[in-house]
DNA sequence: AGCACGCCGACT
DNA sequence: GTCGGCGTGCTC
């Protein structure tokens, strides 16, 4: 027998091999199996039976079967799907994706009866001579009428496998129906609704009781790890039995997960967008939490798919809801049209006492009177939240003589200052250039610009020397394992809270007298069409993080129509005037994007890919906009594709990925 | 992804 | 004259 075998490198088809006589293939099927190719042992995973062997094919055999973790039949095929939908191949998710090993020995699987009885019966008929073992166990069955551990049936896994897969034999479902819970009836059982609000977690609660009540599974996928803890804890909190799963967990854990989550014994996950892909027995619900952050979207390694999409196309056939306080705007479109439902919420938008100022000059962000307003916090016995886009010291380093960023000479990386203004260094490498030059013009006129974390926090230092600062970037997020808990202790003696965006992905604070938001025209200058939205976001989280408190917000333009809606609370209203703006321009809910880059060291020949680019997608009905050069690494050549359907932009990035180009693609990229 | 094959620069 | 650079092509 011939097995497809997905593997782990960058090529779009399988390749086939030949299956020890002795296996049944179908049950080999969604396992990892070690092969050998082009004299290299890896592992793979047997992603299909294939009809024969052609004539004189000479094809490398399976080595090995591994035990399960192994992919169900459906979830192989929402991988594949995912595949299509992003261009990614499928080796590289099915091996990425399956965790190798368990911790312990699941708990054994219990088996019943699936088929009707006749069925039964004439199975038994037919193989009586055939397969005495397997008449023997389904006897057992019939005489026990119930469920049996996979033990007392006699037989070999793959035999019971394959009676599952031919639909005679279940998997019992092990947690057990609970009583008292039921499915909340203002709900629909299908489709996709959004849930907006500040406090939606009791909502979930309510729903996963209703999915536990009909003992089915449910799933919550949130941005990142730390909020997945935070949510796991508050939900088990009235029901245990959930579980969390995520990339940080050792790979034994996740595996046992991945079992007792196929076996149905556990009824509710927690988990961040690679728990998408959990084997599921009967999912009936994905929620998606903070559904407009960013982090849904995976960005740094294949396949770049999203969270939401993923669950989308995964709930084809349950209740997919979208949870936010501010939904992204593609979110906020389909409500519009209907496509997404939306459940009133209880709790209607807080009104809150925004204030935007403009600095007394652009070096002096914290002025006189905001000082002043800190002190009379402070002195309340009440704390003070500072948002600054950026950290380190000076966050860019500018030639003046051609105004470019300098950058690294050994990554490319632009450089910052991270101490006491002192000294310009590289945030990823580390390197220290000497003397401090630009790359592009030569001239040594550079100048240290912007405001970073560490900078504020000097100079809240100078003022309030006796104030405890607590400090949240990247930086405090590297050097100590960021928990919860660690956050909730550093918070509570903390007199100042000041960080990056991070900060509001911590958990909300108490007490908070004034929330300040420093050089926010700088993250509304972000090169990216979602830069609005973004801020939007952002503020709104801020301002949120500080309860009722007061918020002051740092700008050198009040007027902006963001602002405006903020003061009002007016989402919709944000949303409408953002759309007329995507669909002026042809973005994403209006269009369909895709990022192409290019790598090529040689100049030259780089020049050449790029032409090629443009050829390939001549006859295409796709907008080709750039090339530009990757800010980071000037091999990079970068294009964005636009188009005004999902269909096209697929086609015209398969159509460049099926040439010899070097080229990577980003479907709906998240950020540009 | 690895790995082998294949044409152009500084060395015993 | 060779060793080795990585650019290109292929793997069931």
């Amino acid at each position: 027998m011939i097995l497809s075998v997905a593997l782990p490198i960058p090529v779009e088809s399988s390749f086939d091999f030949v299956l020890r006589d002795d296996l049944p293939p179908e049950a080999v099927v969604g396992h990892r199996v070690r092969v050998r190719l082009s004299g290299k042992e890896m592992w793979g995973v047997a992603v299909a039976v294939r009809a024969e062997a052609s004539e004189a094919e000479s094809l490398e055999p399976i080595l090995e079967v591994a035990p399960p973790p192994a992919y169900p039949p459906d979830v192989l095929g929402f991988c594949a799907a995912i595949c299509r939908d992003t261009c990614a191949p499928l080796g590289i998710l099915l091996n990425r994706t399956l965790p190798r090993v368990t911790r312990r020995a699941p708990a054994p699987r219990r088996i019943a009866l699936a088929a009707s009885l006749p069925d039964v019966l004439s199975y038994i008929e037919r193989m009586q001579r055939r397969a005495p073992r397997q008449v023997a166990a389904l006897r057992h069955l019939l005489a026990v009428d119930g469920p049996l551990p996979e033990a007392e049936l006699g037989l070999p896994h793959a035999s019971v496998d394959r009676l599952i897969a031919g639909g005679l034999l279940i998997m019992e479902v092990s947690h057990a129906p609970r009583a008292g819970g039921a499915w909340p009836a203002s709900w629909p059982r299908r489709g996709q609704v959004l849930l907006q609000g500040e406090d939606r977690v009791t909502e979930y609660g309510r729903l996963l009781d209703g999915v536990i009540a009909e003992g089915r599974q449910a799933l919550v996928l949130v941005p990142e790890i730390l909020l997945a803890h935070r949510i796991h804890r508050r939900l088990s909190l009235h029901r245990p039995g959930g579980v969390l799963y995520h990339s940080g967990l050792a790979e034994g854990t996740r595996g046992t997960t991945w079992e007792r989550v196929a076996d149905g014994s556990v009824p509710w996950v927690v988990s961040t967008r690679s728990g998408v892909f959990l084997p599921f027995r009967d999912l009936a619900l994905v929620i998606v939490d903070e559904e407009q952050d960013p982090s849904h979207k995976q960005s740094d390694m294949l396949p770049y798919f999203h969270a939401r999409r993923a669950a989308e196309i995964r709930m084809a056939d349950g209740l997919v809801v979208l949870g936010s306080a501010a939904p992204s705007v593609e979110t906020a479109r389909a409500v519009d049209r209907g496509t997404i439902a939306r459940m009133p919420s209880d709790t209607p938008p807080r009104l809150r006492a925004w204030e935007f100022l403009v600095p007394e000059s652009p070096t002096r962000l914290l002025s006189t009177d905001l000082l002043d307003d800190v002190a009379k916090t402070l002195a309340s016995g009440r704390r003070v939240v500072v948002g600054v886009p950026r950290r380190g010291y000076f966050p860019a380093v500018v030639c003046r003589a051609c105004r470019r960023p300098v950058r690294c000479d050994a990554c490319g990386t632009n450089l910052t200052v991270g101490e006491r203004g002192h000294g310009a260094a590289c945030p990823v490498c580390g390197r220290v250039p000497a003397p401090l030059r630009c790359g592009h013009c030569a001239s040594t006129d550079i100048a240290f610009v912007g405001f970073g974390t560490l900078r504020i926090e000097e100079e809240l230092k100078v003022r309030f020397a006796e104030a405890r600062i607590l400090r949240i970037d990247a930086d405090v997020g590297a050097a100590r394992k960021l928990n919860d808990d660690l956050l909730v202790r550093l918070e509570d003696t903390a007199d100042i809270v000041l960080g990056t965006a991070m900060l509001v992905k911590g958990p909300p604070l108490t007490r908070v007298g004034l929330v300040l938001v420093l050089d926010v025209d700088r993250r509304l200058a972000v090169p990216d069409f979602r830069a609005r939205e973004r801020t939007f976001q952002y503020l709104a989280n801020v301002a949120a993080l500080g309860g009722e408190a007061r918020v002051v917000v740092v700008t050198q333009a009040p007027d902006r129509s963001v602002f405006r809606y903020l003061r009002s609370s007016d989402y919709d209203g944000f949303v409408h005037s953002e759309l007329a703006d995507r669909e002026a321009f042809s973005y994403p809910p209006f269009a369909y994007l895709a990022r192409v880059v290019v790598t090529r060291a040689d100049r030259g020949r780089r020049e050449a890919d790029i032409l090629r680019v443009r050829q390939e997608l001549a006859a295409s009905p796709v907008r080709v906009l750039g090339p530009t050069q990757d800010t980071k690494d000037a091999r990079r050549a970068v294009f964005l594709l636009k188009a005004e359907s999902r269909g096209l932009i697929l086609d015209a990035c398969r159509r460049l990925l099926g040439t010899d180009l070097p080229v990577q693609v980003d479907v709906d990229p998240e950020r540009l």
